[in-house]
DNA sequence: AAAGCGGGGGC
DNA sequence: GCCCCAGCTTT
């Protein structure tokens, strides 16, 4: 290093300064529950995206005991589109674990972030480095595309040997001053500059000791996740509308997919439509209209779903079955959903009200 | 069509 | 500790 070298944190800082982003929403007022939402949301969604439901989710829930309050259908309702639902339902567990616990306000220290459902170790540090003042590393997916580049790590960072590589290099370059602005300016970089196709080098203020670049091999690092083909599974979503033009939907199960939120009722490919209706609607129904099958894709299998509608004379279910309201509702199409649903189901309700 | 994203939880 | 799980956007 000679005299006129830069640190690497103070190379990343001068860049931020000039070229940074300071004018996200969750960037003014700057507050640990602002940060603390709009890094869950970050996590799993690009900013132009999250802009819109952090908005909506402050407006509804402006601090941590307004979430604690709510309900957990509502918290979904506002996560719906997003994903991860999980997520959603951690918040709601964190907020009321704040109240409890820590008399609603916010625990200062990695350590007892972490504590909280939801945060891990790079959200943690990143909600205390940003908005408390802490110096603490952040490890997201853009640092850690930064990081691998820089230093040319190899390997998959799912694989813990090239994670706690990553975590000491992110340790390494943490700058005892300007912390906020330091994890703001690497989520910066690797959003804007250090992308993960196409990297915009030349404009990089990290080219000139960038072991990746030097080697023309940006793109070589991280390395990528072993692939595994993915397995295929079918269902049919019932579609059953009532004499109001209401949509009957059924809540989903804590766990698993679509954990929590509300859907059609389905059954397997080869099941017995007219038996699920009738115990459904204590209807015997015979005319079904079947809809073209298409594919929604989790991260582990292909879902091939095939809609199926139909009407029932009767806005009553069938006695074997709980009353509306728990786990079952009729839904108005009409009305803004209240409720939250998964993707193939909110278009599935918009392809219904268009039909009808 | 495939990759990627941060953390929880089961083994 | 490792591996599987989760849902959407971007490429």
């Amino acid at each position: 290093m000679t005299h006129s070298d830069k640190t690497f944190s103070e190379q990343v800082l001068k860049w931020f300064d000039q070229h940074g982003r300071k004018h996200l929403p969750w960037q003014q007022n700057i507050t640990p529950y602002r940060v603390w939402i709009s890094e869950i949301m970050l996590q799993q969604t690009q900013v132009t995206t999250v802009i819109p439901y952090f908005e909506r989710f402050m407006a509804s829930f402006p601090a941590v005991a307004d979430l604690a309050s709510a309900s957990e259908d509502d918290v979904l309702h506002h996560w719906s589109g997003l994903g991860y639902y999980s997520r959603a339902r951690n918040l709601h567990k964190a907020a009321r674990m704040i109240l409890e616990n820590y008399a609603g306000e916010f625990p200062k220290s990695v350590e007892q972030l972490q504590q909280l459902p939801g945060i891990g170790r790079s959200t943690a540090g990143a909600i205390a480095s940003i908005s408390m003042g802490i110096r603490a590393p952040i490890l997201d997916g853009n640092v850690k595309r930064v990081l691998a580049r820089y230093r040319a790590v190899e390997g998959w960072p799912g694989q813990s040997a090239v994670a706690r590589q990553l975590w000491a290099i992110a340790e390494e370059y943490t700058p005892q001053k300007r912390g906020a602005g330091y994890t703001q300016a690497m989520m910066d970089l690797g959003a804007m500059v250090c992308t993960r196709s196409k990297p915009s080098c030349l404009i990089c203020p990290l080219k000139d000791s960038c072991i990746a670049h030097q080697m023309g091999e940006e793109t070589r690092y991280p390395g990528s996740k072993p692939k595994k083909t993915k397995p295929e599974r079918a269902v049919k979503m019932l579609m059953i509308i009532n004499q109001n033009g209401e949509v009957l939907l059924e809540k989903r199960p804590p766990t698993g997919v679509w954990g929590g939120l509300w859907g059609f009722p389905e059954i397997q490919p080869d099941g017995n439509l007219s038996e699920k209706a009738l115990q459904l609607t204590g209807i015997d129904i015979i005319e079904f209209e079947e809809w073209d099958s298409f594919r929604h894709t989790f991260s582990h299998y292909h879902l091939d779903i095939t809609p199926v509608k139909t009407f029932a004379n009767s806005s009553k279910l069938h006695s074997c079955q709980v009353q509306e309201g728990d786990h079952w509702h009729w839904f108005q199409p009409d009305t803004p959903s209240q409720l939250g649903l998964a993707a193939p189901v909110t278009r599935l309700l918009k392809k219904i009200k268009q039909s009808l």
